[in-house]
DNA sequence: TACTTACCTACTGTGTCAATAGGTAATTAG
DNA sequence: CTAATTACCTATTGACACAGTAGGTAAGTA
């Protein structure tokens, strides 16, 4: 289940987007139209500033800004960043982790192969997608 | 994430499927078998009796069995009654979720697909793709 | 009657989720 | 230089789910 984490991160994101003019944007601002607590989204947004996905200035005229354009994001790394992992099951999850019945697992495969579906799903999409032309 | 619940009523379903004699199998043998503790899986148990996907007997020459052939088991249907939900996001998953920005919300046509695309991949899966055949 | 098996209630430790609270550091406008 | 603005930091909280454990009762068979 995506949590409220990687579901704010995609509407930061897409505010960012929709508001872009060439500054940088005001957490406060994002905060109010979204209807969001700002102190919340103050961690969300700090993991994705150390994520790389977007970039931040303090001070005053400070804020966010995006720092590829809309197209350029995927929304595959996006919901990965934010929510650890996409996958179903902690086997395929954990890089590290290790299991006795790897090897005679019979629903290993079926979730490798649920797993591919998801990741190719959300990595298809942009997102520029999410966001209406007409505006 | 897919949780033990989950898994492990898939590995119960297919041990009843292929350790089938007819007879009831006691829970015992199932968590020797699979290497989980039966005390856990009792509780994983009982809500598939209670769920209609097997039937449970007591006394001496009890256990579990299917109640249906296994290919007649859609893996969504296993899935679905332990994990609660197969969906993606609380506004899907809760029937009686209310969300103000419903009506405006830019992301719930990806989750509205996605979570479409997941119940057809596991509803498309039966319990007897999950069992070789050469057994 | 003895044995086996499912079934029931209760409890526990660990961790995550979704925040809230109260600060400090950086930057700019006046 | 000062005040205002903004990001950034640490700590805490309450609720809940996860993954079990523990010990007992009821049901059915040899």
């Amino acid at each position: 289940m995506i949590s409220t984490r990687g579901r704010y991160a995609l509407r930061v994101m897409m505010d960012l987007a929709e508001n872009d003019n060439g500054s940088f944007i005001p957490l406060k601002d994002i905060a109010e139209r979204q209807g969001i607590s700002k102190k919340y989204l103050e961690i969300i947004v700090k993991d994705m500033v150390s994520g790389g996905l977007i970039v931040g200035a303090s001070g005053k005229g400070g804020g966010y800004k995006l720092c590829k354009k809309p197209e350029k994001y995927k929304i595959g790394e996006i919901l990965e960043l934010m929510e650890g992992t996409l996958s179903s099951v902690a086997c395929l999850a954990d890089k590290g982790f290790t299991c006795d019945r790897r090897s005679q697992c019979q629903t290993l495969p079926m979730w490798k192969e649920y797993d591919k579906m998801v990741h190719d799903f959300f990595y298809k999409k942009k997102l520029s997608d999410l966001i209406p032309k007409d505006k």
